[in-house]
RNA sequence: GGGGGAAUUCCCGAGUGGCCAAAGGGGACAGACUGUAAAUCUGCUGGCACUGCCUUCGGUGGUUCGAAUCCACCUUCCCCCA
């Protein structure tokens, strides 16, 4: 038996009770792999699961930042890594499940990062893409990283910022670190349960009905807190999909209806591109929720 | 009962005689993704034997070398007057 489980999967596939069944099957811990449910305050629009939904299992990177601070994947790799340490000391079982498909892939990896960012660098960047446009800098990106530039579309102005970043931070270019990177083996070997469905707006009408359940929930109220509580509405954490819109909403932008009908959509179109990530990967086990009965019992059969 | 307006490809919506399978947006589908990732970005979207052909712009018929665009009638919807 593997000592690590990955349960990934689109958003309201059902990895969370998923994840509590198994691992009170095999008396194992679970680590949380959600970019959004790592902020403190932020329950009910990250369907952040609550003590009765956890049954007891221990729950890891839950509210481990505030909304207000800037977290990273390197940052969650490293807090991840602890986690996971401490439940093998434990001679558990730890179970990653999550949907952030960028932070999950760089903790089994063993991701080290090329450098992290830097204000100094990444303002002057970010200025030079202001004041002579977006194409000057890929530009000089194809001067500074032909590889890179090649790869990124001119129009991807996060990535195009970011490779001009590294490259000024580290005088190598990024191309350069992700060869290097790619040469290293992954740091964890474990099994992989992906979520899917076979009929895909039965997936589409989870997310929808989940949407609904947090408006009931309150995720309204939820966001009038935040904001109240002085958070940046430009901060990552309210990035996240039903604050950014409920925020909206409550500046009187539109009405909270049509926020919701936002969410909906948003929270559809990152299913989808959830999918897109997870599907590439080649070690995945996909069970189909919408024709297993058992999904427990089914996932215990291929661990 | 009278007058006016509208019907466009999955949706919204441009187009008002040839350059239109038909702008743009949305959705759907597919993809990328190495320290903001619930973010960011891309492709594609009538059919086919695909440098061309076929079908499509409410319906039918007409005008024209040629119609989504003009005319007639019909159907449905909206508005105004009664």
């Amino acid at each position: 038996m593997n000592n690590l489980i990955c349960i990934c999967g689109p958003t309201a596939s059902g990895k969370t009770g998923l994840a509590v069944a198994l691992a009170k099957e095999l008396d194992a811990e679970v680590v949380s792999c959600d970019s959004m449910q790592i902020y403190r305050g932020m329950d009910v629009g990250t369907a952040k699961p609550d003590a009765a939904e956890m049954e007891g299992v221990p729950h890891h990177l839950l509210d481990v930042a505030e909304p207000g601070e800037d977290f990273s994947v390197g940052r969650y790799v490293q807090l991840a890594d602890a986690a996971i340490a401490g439940i093998h000391s434990r001679g558990k079982i730890a179970i990653v499940c999550g949907g952030t498909g960028l932070y999950m892939d760089s903790l089994i990896k063993g991701e080290r990062f090329a450098a992290p960012s830097r204000p100094a660098q990444r303002e002057y960047v970010e200025h030079i893409a202001e004041e002579k446009g977006l194409s000057f800098l890929y530009e000089m990106l194809k001067d500074a990283d032909p590889e890179t530039a090649e790869k990124l579309h001119v129009s991807d102005r996060k990535r195009i910022v970011r490779a001009m970043e590294v490259f000024l931070i580290t005088g190598m270019p990024l191309s350069y670190h992700n060869e290097q990177s790619k040469k290293r083996p992954p740091k964890y070997q474990p099994a992989w349960i992906g979520l899917n469905f076979r009929n895909r707006s039965k997936l589409y009408a989870r997310v929808d009905a989940r949407v609904d359940r947090m408006l009931e929930q309150g995720l309204e109220a939820e966001v009038r807190r935040l904001l109240e509580a002085g958070i940046d509405p430009k901060t990552t954490a309210m990035q996240a999909i039903g604050y950014k819109e409920m925020a909206a909403a409550l500046r009187g932008e539109c009405t909270v209806k049509q926020a919701a009908d936002r969410i909906k959509q948003a929270s559809r179109n990152y299913a989808k591109r959830q999918l897109t990530w997870f599907r590439r990967n080649e070690a995945i086990r996909w069970l189909y929720v919408d024709e297993c009965p058992d999904l427990t019992e089914a996932a215990m059969r291929i661990l």
